[in-house]
DNA sequence: CCGGGCTCGT
DNA sequence: ACGAGCC
């Protein structure tokens, strides 16, 4: 079916899309574990300081980073780099998951419509449509600077004044200025103000619990991350060119954009045929070159063989452009899975591999306890004993299944020789309903789990004792039910298909030959090779509708269905 | 001297 | 059951 002229101008004078009209917030605590050691330390906030796991840092507090440490460091190159450097042990996750759960409660408390969505324990976003859109239509466009927002719907008087003259904290680009006549109530620019001082309130409340965070403001998920990482520590960032968000995303490493991971950037990069180093290969460089298309990167990532996400080519080709329908999900009360792990510099015999577990149980059981039992303090128990509460504990949650993964040991003379995660298998079983049952001892509990269940899966996942060796083990209960969706096609044409929709808001094809009635064997695909286009002429070509980037003409004349597109054509920086 | 988690899609 | 991505 072709599109019709009437579409394609429809699309045209009405470019909003989905997420553009909404107003979210991205919260990012900083230096997340450090700041929660050193709430309970005080005096370790003007030292640098280290939380490490094993042999790396989890991360550190900035004192640290101003001597050039990083997240993620070894710590032997930390401690060479500063010397002085304080380390605290964080592979104990337990006060950091307290002190998350402190953090979500409250950002909850200020939701409407409940779409807090929490990524790892120190981000959430929020959905904050609804309540600016509430105080859009409440304020006074003559006394703007006097103005007040109001957090209850059924009581007023709940909220804080603010100033809506001017955006609160940080704003990009630096030297925005508002394009339309005048700023109508439903102006992006005010919306997103407003949003900017609900993200400070909101970010005054999170350090009256003593924690210091970052925040971006956009129009979705993707832009409002990536707003919120231009200004870090104790700061926010509002991107007010939500609507054309290229010029923001361009100068960005690739690897910065979140749902762009180490393979992704592989594929790309082939498809690029470049050996630039992973920092130096920018948005903008995958953005403007030809060979980039929903497509081709299907192909690489999902196409035969590789069992990628179907449709990760149109997504990362949209993320590239900033756009990302994706809803902030509801909060969750209770997590999705719960797992426990621990590595060891290789445990070569059945006795230790026992130990190991049980350790691991014990800890997994009181998490157990912490986060699906209604009525258990909000803080995790102190030292060894799992709570023994008899008491009126509800499940909130009965997970079915249990997972026992484990992954050999390597020194790390043989670490070139294999991957990290090489040999790293699981199997599960089901979870016996002993464990829900507050009668029975804990540490019982636990021994029984390991013998009746976890040193069986154990057998079955190493059955060669000979050459015992692990270098993990990781328990884990799931299964309190996740929903799955009906789910599109996979197969080659699908992949067009995905690729023809993005067109469309492209507003031009793009170069890659419509596949044949049947497969061609995976061949020399001459169809993939791009050649680039030397021409400074941009008479001949045309102009992508979301960036303006120049695509060569054959590109059009490959695809042979968007003659009209010359005519109707409109410059984007017109309007 | 390569943590300890979590979600989602296939 | 596994891979990819996220913190
Ligand atoms: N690969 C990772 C990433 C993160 N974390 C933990 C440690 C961090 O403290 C916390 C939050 O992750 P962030 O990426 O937000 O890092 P920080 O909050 O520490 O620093 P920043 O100030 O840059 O946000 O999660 C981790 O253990 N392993
Ligand atoms: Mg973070
Ligand atoms: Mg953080």
């Amino acid at each position: 079916m072709d599109m019709d002229m009437d579409n394609l101008d429809s699309k045209r004078k009405a470019p909003r899309r989905k997420g553009d009209d909404r107003v979210i917030l991205h919260f990012d605590l900083d230096c997340f574990y450090a700041q929660c050691i050193e709430n309970a330390n005080p005096h370790l906030k003007s030292v640098p300081l280290g939380i490490k796991q094993k042999s790396i840092l989890a991360t550190c507090n900035y004192v640290a980073r101003k001597h050039g440490v990083k997240k993620l460091m070894g710590i032997q190159e930390a401690k060479r780099l500063c010397p002085d450097l304080v380390l605290a042990d964080g592979e104990d996750l337990s006060p950091f998951r307290d002190v998350s759960k402190q953090i979500y409660s409250l950002l909850k408390s200020y939701s409407w419509n409940g779409r807090v969505e929490r990524l790892g324990l120190d981000e959430a976003f929020l959905d904050v449509t609804d309540v600016v859109a509430y105080n859009l239509g409440l304020v006074n466009h003559h006394c703007l600077e006097e103005s007040w927002f109001c957090l209850s719907r059924e009581d007023p008087e709940r909220g804080f004044a603010f100033d809506a003259r001017e955006v609160k904290g940080c704003v990009w680009p630096p030297d925005f200025v508002s394009d339309r006549e005048n700023e109508g109530t439903d102006s992006l620019r005010l919306r997103l103000l407003f949003g900017s001082h609900l993200a400070f309130y909101l970010r005054q409340q999170i350090e009256g619990l003593g924690y210091t965070s970052a925040c971006g403001i956009s129009t979705n998920k993707l832009l409002a991350k990536l707003a919120g990482d231009r200004n870090k520590p104790r700061n926010q960032t509002t991107l007010l060119s939500s609507h054309s968000p290229v010029p923001f995303l361009d100068p960005l490493p690739l690897r910065k954009i979140p749902g762009i991971g180490s393979k992704t950037i592989t594929a790309m990069k082939s498809l690029l045929k470049t050996d630039d180093d992973d920092d130096d290969l920018t948005v903008h460089n995958a953005r403007t070159n030809p060979a980039v298309s929903p497509f081709a990167l299907e192909r690489l990532l999902a196409g035969s063989g590789g069992g990628g996400e179907k449709g990760i080519g149109q997504k990362v080709w949209l993320l590239l452009h900033g756009i990302d329908g994706s809803e902030v999900k509801p909060a969750r009360d209770v997590p999705r899975q719960i797992g426990i792990e621990d590595t060891y510099r290789g445990l070569t015999q059945l006795s230790q591999v026992r130990t190991g577990l049980v350790q691991i149980t014990t800890s997994l059981l009181r998490r157990m306890h912490v986060d699906l039992l209604d009525d258990v303090d909000a803080v995790t128990p102190p030292i060894s004993p799992v709570p023994t509460s008899v008491g009126k504990g509800r499940w909130l949650a009965q997970p079915k299944t249990l997972r026992l993964t484990t992954r050999p040991y390597h020194p790390p003379s043989e670490w070139d020789k294999f991957e990290y995660n090489h040999g790293r298998v699981s199997k599960s079983a089901v979870l016996p309903r002993f464990v829900f049952d507050l009668n029975i001892e804990p540490e019982s509990i636990a021994e029984r789990l390991v013998e009746g269940t976890l040193m069986p899966l154990f057998h079955s996942l190493n059955p060669d004792k000979s050459k015992l060796c692990i270098g993990l083990l990781n328990v884990c209960v799931t299964n309190m039910d996740r929903a799955k969706e009906s789910s599109r096609g996979g197969d080659i044409m699908a992949a067009f298909q995905r690729q023809r929709e993005v067109e469309e808001i492209r507003g031009v094809a793009f170069a890659d030959e419509p596949p044949d009635g049947e497969e061609k064997a995976e061949d020399t695909s001459d169809d993939t090779e791009v050649e680039w286009v030397e021409e400074e002429d941009e008479q001949d070509g045309v102009r992508c509708r979301l960036c303006g980037c120049v695509i060569p003409v054959f590109a059009v004349e490959a695809h042979g269905r968007w003659h009209e597109l010359d005519e109707g054509w409109v410059e984007p920086q017109g309007g």
